[in-house]
DNA sequence: AAAAATAAAGTAAGTACTCACTAAAATACA
DNA sequence: TGTATTTTAGTGAGTACTTACTTTATTTTT
């Protein structure tokens, strides 16, 4: 006779940052209302839906993160450091040029496994609050010091302009697919000369 | 003594196509929702609060719109109409130059007193169903044979790309205000040479 | 008075969240 | 090392409250 031993607070993996243990089941709450929330809607989303998706009972999720709104302060937490991690090399290039070439590629390096984490950034844009518009102020700081080294007449301009549509490409490359969007890459690739 | 009269079915204005009266209570429903969704969302404005807003008793919502959801689609209507009432000009237009002139001067010409419904149209994009990647077709269209006109290189995506800047222009406008983007505005038109 | 329009009160199905409790793990300690 | 104690993860039934929508009553218009 075997004894089944599952114990209640096995650490399966660490949080990207490592600062905490993560059990199992928490991990399950996360990713079933990361799932849900970037799909349906942090509102429209109940608490008992969640619960039953991640297969625990809903009292732990009150457990873990006290409440609804901490749940998704936990799930951005992790989305914030996802989307930074992919902007990380543009903010390290020294050269203009890669510069323009890095950000032009960032949307389509985009891991498909985290495109939830970037489809709920988009959606909290129109739920206020979450949305921070200096949020992208260091890209376009590197964009504009760019343009300005490469001689073009109005960086300040341009940063903006090609930051917008680094981000509708994203939102596009979300609603229909990386592929749909590729033509459009090497367009823009032409367009800026890298 | 007077008399107060209040009739309540008095007709103030007629809607946009003017296919039926509307009365001034339900008129009060219409603006009341507009501005609780618009700026709060859909689902988190309960209809009591409408109610209260308008002036006007729960039910007679239901009367009039037979749910939360008819409500919405009759806002919804309105709201098309008025969008395409501003785009209008760019399709009628049989200068290349001036398209891409007009669609570049497009969100500046948005009304203030029309801000909620562009800002509900954007925010639904994002609570599925009420988005239709189709809408902008005819306009796409338009700027394509433009550019082609002009003799651009890609005018697919030279359209595709100015309409989704049009767009961002349009968000950026609604949440800053006219005045952030003028010099964006300009900076455009040199960009595009109209 | 009949019919239409409006208001008020009510309902049933959720909703986020609590609470009393169980079981297992980690710790304290003899 | 073995036993008692505390801490932690987890459950699921319950609670107070909100929601969309209905029904009944009241007022207004014709």
């Amino acid at each position: 006779m075997h004894r089944i031993i599952n114990p209640p607070n096995f650490v399966s993996n660490y949080s990207l940052y490592g600062k905490e243990p993560v059990t199992d089941k928490k991990e399950n709450i996360l990713l079933a209302a990361l799932q849900l929330f970037s799909n349906e809607g942090y509102n429209v989303v109940p608490t008992s839906k969640i619960a039953k998706q991640a297969g625990v009972s809903e009292g732990l999720i009150f457990k873990h993160f006290d409440n609804k709104k901490g749940l998704l302060d936990a799930i951005m937490e992790d989305a914030e450091l996802r989307v930074n991690q992919v902007f990380a090399p543009v903010l390290f290039e020294t050269d203009p040029i890669k510069t323009i070439s890095k950000i032009i590629e960032t949307p389509f390096n985009i891991r498909e496994e985290e495109y939830n984490y970037w489809r709920l950034q988009f959606k909290l844009k129109w739920e206020t609050e979450y949305y921070n518009p200096q949020k992208m102020k260091p890209i376009i700081d590197k964009l504009q010091w760019a343009f300005s080294e490469l001689g073009y007449k109005d960086p300040q301009n341009e940063a903006e302009l090609l930051s917008q549509i680094v981000e509708s490409v994203s939102v596009n490359i979300l609603r229909e697919g990386l592929k749909s969007q590729l033509k459009f890459k090497s367009f823009l690739q032409q367009k800026y000369k890298v």
